[in-house]
RNA sequence: GCGGCAGUGGCGGAAUUGGCAGACGCGCUAGGUUCAGGACCUAGUGGGCAUUGCGCUCGUGGAGGUUCAAGUCCUCUCUGCCGCACCA
């Protein structure tokens, strides 16, 4: 080989050889302390993007390096596989769902490896593989025996374009999550998670979690959308009850109507033979057609119609007519709402189209609301007005007195309501994990036995046109025997929501070819849990909350330990190009395959860490990207030209330290140590780690052309090229690795302990100081570094420059920062 | 509307605890050196004014304030991005 940087062979080379020594396969070690480091897997769609490539060249720095500060790193690799684009290329292309799922796994596992990530393969997971699947399946029985997993009937968001059905969490605008087509609601009995048994521990425990992005905890804590409140038992004049739920009880006494959710089941019985039942259900028709379609628009007019019913509020005895609307949801509450329009916008709005009645009920200080001018609702604080007994009160006391009143009367009581809902997991798709359940006309809905799993998926299926799933004509998949009575039975052809797979793939690396359960307890004890999460923002409610339910769930029946998944998160940015996200729609699509080639992998990885803090969005700049091949060029030119001066790395004694030049250079190198340390351990900011790595290569350079060669000081050189190598290698481990032969003889510099700086040798006899006249810096002072404030202050004092500007003017006081500055304030 | 984040040269970004704004890199300019080929080396590079000097001055979205000293703290305000959005 000649002596250029020949990146392709090189990358090749160590590649093969880190495989070949097993450099990364981990093992559990009591001994050693563990660190369980995470990217969020990928989804088997062919091609590596730039995504990837920076989630996990940010993860795979971290994994190097913790490895060379002594810790045992598991760092695994998978593949997130069920999902619908697989079912959408069967159709398309006729090939089966798993064939083109797996040549895409196989392809895309050559990409990571041509990126020299340092994964532990032998941990590989697959959530489409039988031996994974499984085990998806035998959890989901845990979560059935112990009253987790539910059929439920339930008006459920339908995708028409997907044929299937959504999780609420999937649904973005009233539109699909994947093809934004309009969703639709339809009656559905579906398989669901009771999510919400845990609203209140996933709200509480975020406060768990301090090494997570604010922004992901407040959006988690939004989702679940607590509030405290009180329901409130209104009856309608037919007799049934009409509880409601507000967290503004203390305006019980300003409602002057009622509202119902149109899907509200009293609906139809109060209307029943009277003469509003069919303007009724005309609008309740018109209703539904435009939930349909218009329900995006931004500000939809509030629309409602008398019911010709009434309802009594219990505090207060008096009649009120009850209303339906557009803007009271089923979903929420108890799907009834008592109208307050003097505390409400909505209910205002609403009374203010339709001419009913506004009472105020609380009074802000110093104003004095008219209920029959006020444009806007007041949901401040105040003092209660027109409330019986309660007149008079502040609002935070009148909510407290008027919520003891209620329950001690047997008129409802404090109540708490989430935004949750529980989690549908349903899918009218064919490739997912097979929900083990088998209907029995005898028995009816009966768990697969956990002995006779898995329920195997079968590979060679038809599509028909209509994407309808090929399990519900797949005779041999669909007939079986009921478990309970051995009667002829079918099997459940749903599949499951694939975030059901990716809700445990963590628990599963630390044990994957465990036979007998999910998760080895004891192993997972050991790793668990991942220290350090990353991926993209985008998952933070659906995938990352979900992962939790999963961990607290599994721990309260016992089988995990841990009560969060992930300790600390670090949520990525997007990778830009022209301002916009790289899609082929746009064509600002750059391949990493591409890049590789042309400039190789530790070309990319040390421009994708360098151009950007890893939280940030980053912008493709292809000449940014040959200034980091500069870089390593510089590198390998600075290496090899000495190669022959600084080879064997045997002698472990520091360095004499003679002339100011190596002074100079000895500091700079265990400044540079310090610097990057503190970067990736602290901050994760690999931007100005790697910046620093450049200024002390520049100063390498710097002391290789001032001083003679025979004066150089080689073993200092020696030690600065080991250090500057081992700094390299969490970045860049193929070339620091090649180099790291070069001058020791043999591979190894990942094997190597992260180097240590001596503090002793950031000491310098003087420093410069900035001299600063009222707060400008108008001179610099060097001052011997023991000097005492006195000393400096006198010398400062003492300076041409000072003497000039002071002029006749009186020195009031003299600042003296150590280590810093000196400001001296004239008057 | 609510919540979160951000705004610094031509560009990506530094400034970690209030202490020299613009590190490092890209780009650009000039010179050198090879042109064996994605070069390399040296010097310069925020604006304006001076450039026979070493200096002066303005400058971190905008306006105020606190301080000896503000990109950093406080008040108000503008802009952009992201998330949620009839949740009673």
């Amino acid at each position: 080989m000649g002596n250029r940087y020949n990146f392709k062979e090189i990358e090749r080379k160590w590649q093969k050889y880190w495989a070949e020594e097993s450099q990364y396969k981990v093992y559990e070690d009591p001994e050693r302390e563990k660190y369980y480091l995470l990217e969020m897997f990928p989804y088997p769609s062919g091609k590596l993007h730039m995504g990837h490539v920076r989630n996990y060249s940010i993860g795979d720095v971290v994994a190097r390096f913790k490895r060379m500060n002594g810790l045992n790193v598991l760092h695994p690799m998978g593949w997130d596989a069920f999902g619908l684009p697989a079912e959408n290329a069967a159709i398309k292309h006729g090939t089966p769902p798993s064939k083109w799922t797996w040549q895409n796994i196989n392809s895309m596992r050559e990409q990571l490896k041509s990126m020299g990530f340092s994964y532990d393969w032998d941990r590989e997971v697959a959530t489409c593989h039988p031996d994974y699947y499984r085990w998806t399946q035998w959890l989901f029985l845990q979560l059935y025996h112990n009253g987790l997993a539910y059929k439920s009937k339930s008006a459920v968001n339908w995708c028409p374009s997907c044929n299937t059905v959504l999780a609420n969490e999937q649904v973005v605008n009233e539109g699909c999550e994947r093809c934004g087509t309009a969703v639709i609601k339809r009656d559905l009995e579906q398989w669901m998670f009771r999510i919400t048994k845990y609203a209140d521990r996933l709200l509480q425990d975020l406060e768990l979690l301090p090494g997570w992005p604010e922004k992901v905890k407040t959006m988690q804590s939004n989702w679940i959308g607590r509030s405290e409140g009180v329901e409130i038992k209104f009856t309608a004049e037919t007799g049934d009850p009409i509880p409601v739920f507000t967290t503004r009880h203390d305006t019980v006494f300003g409602v002057t109507y009622m509202v119902l959710a149109p899907e509200h089941p009293l609906v139809e019985k109060v209307t029943r033979g009277t003469e509003y039942e069919k303007p009724v259900r005309d609008f309740l028709e018109k209703m539904r057609r435009t939930d349909e379609t218009q329900r995006t628009a931004e500000d939809i007019e509030k629309e409602g119609m008398f019911t010709g019913a009434y309802a009594v509020n219990p505090l207060t005895g008096e009649r009120i007519p009850i209303w339906i609307a557009n803007y009271v949801l089923m979903e929420y509450g108890t799907g009834a709402v008592m109208a307050v329009p003097a505390h409400d916008q909505r209910d205002l709005e609403f009374a203010r189209k339709y001419g009913l009645p506004v009472r105020v009920v609380v009074q802000p200080d110093g104003e004095d609301l008219d209920p029959n001018t006020m444009t806007e609702a007041f949901p401040g604080d105040g003092t209660a007005v027109n409330s019986g007994q309660f007149s008079g009160l502040p609002t935070p006391e009148a909510k407290e007195k008027m919520a003891d009143f209620i329950e001690e009367n047997g008129l409802g009581g404090r109540k708490v309501n989430y935004r949750l809902r529980d989690w549908l997991i349903s899918r009218q798709r064919y490739w997912g994990a097979p929900i083990p359940i088998i209907y029995c006309d005898q028995c009816g809905a009966v768990p697969v036995p956990e002995e006779d799993l898995p329920v195997y998926l079968p590979e060679d299926v038809e599509f028909k046109p209509t994407g309808e799933s090929p399990l519900k004509y797949n005779e041999e998949f669909l007939h079986t025997e009921c478990p309970e009575c051995g009667g002829p039975a079918q099997r459940e052809t749903d599949t499951m929501d694939t975030f059901v797979c990716s809700s445990w793939y963590f628990l599963r690396y630390t044990s994957p070819y465990e036979t007998g359960t999910a998760v080895n307890k004891e192993k997972s004890d050991y790793w668990m849990n991942v220290d350090q999460y990353i991926g993209g923002v985008e998952h933070a409610i659906l995938h990352l909350m979900y992962a939790r339910f999963f961990t607290k769930a599994l721990k309260d029946i016992g089988l995990i330990s841990a009560n969060e998944p992930f300790q600390n998160l670090l949520t990525q940015g997007m990778v830009l190009k022209d301002g916009a996200k790289m899609s082929k729609s746009k064509g600002n699509v750059v391949s990493p395959e591409e890049i590789i080639e042309e400039f190789g992998a530790d070309t990319a990885r040390l421009f994708i860490l360098f151009a950007a803090p890893p939280d940030r969005d980053l912008e493709w700049n292809d000449q940014a990207v040959e200034g980091c091949y500069r870089f390593l060029n510089r590198v390998w030119r600075l290496v090899t030209g000495q190669e022959e001066l600084v080879k064997g790395c045997s002698s472990t004694d520091d360095p004499v330290i003679g002339t100011s030049r190596d002074k100079e250079l000895n500091r700079l190198l265990h400044h540079t140590v310090k610097r990057v340390t503190n970067d990736v351990s602290d901050r994760f900011n690999f931007n100005t780690a790697i910046s620093g790595i450049m200024e002390f290569v520049n100063g390498i350079y710097d002391y290789i052309e001032n001083v003679d060669q025979d004066a150089r000081n080689i073993p200092l050189l020696k030690q600065a090229f080991q250090v500057l190598l081992k700094l390299l290698a969490p970045f860049t481990p193929h070339i620091a690795e090649e180099l790291w032969e070069r001058i020791c003889g043999k591979p190894g510099v990942h094997l190597q302990s992260w180097p240590t700086y001596d503090p002793e040798a950031l000491v310098v006899d003087t420093i410069t100081l900035a001299v600063q006249v009222n707060g400008k810096v108008r001179d610099h002072v060097e001052v011997s570094v023991n000097a005492s404030q006195d000393e400096i202050q006198e010398q400062v004092l003492a300076l041409d420059r000072v003497r000039e500007l002071v002029g006749s003017k009186k020195v009031v006081k003299v600042i003296v920062v150590p280590q810093k500055l000196v400001n001296v304030v004239i008057k």
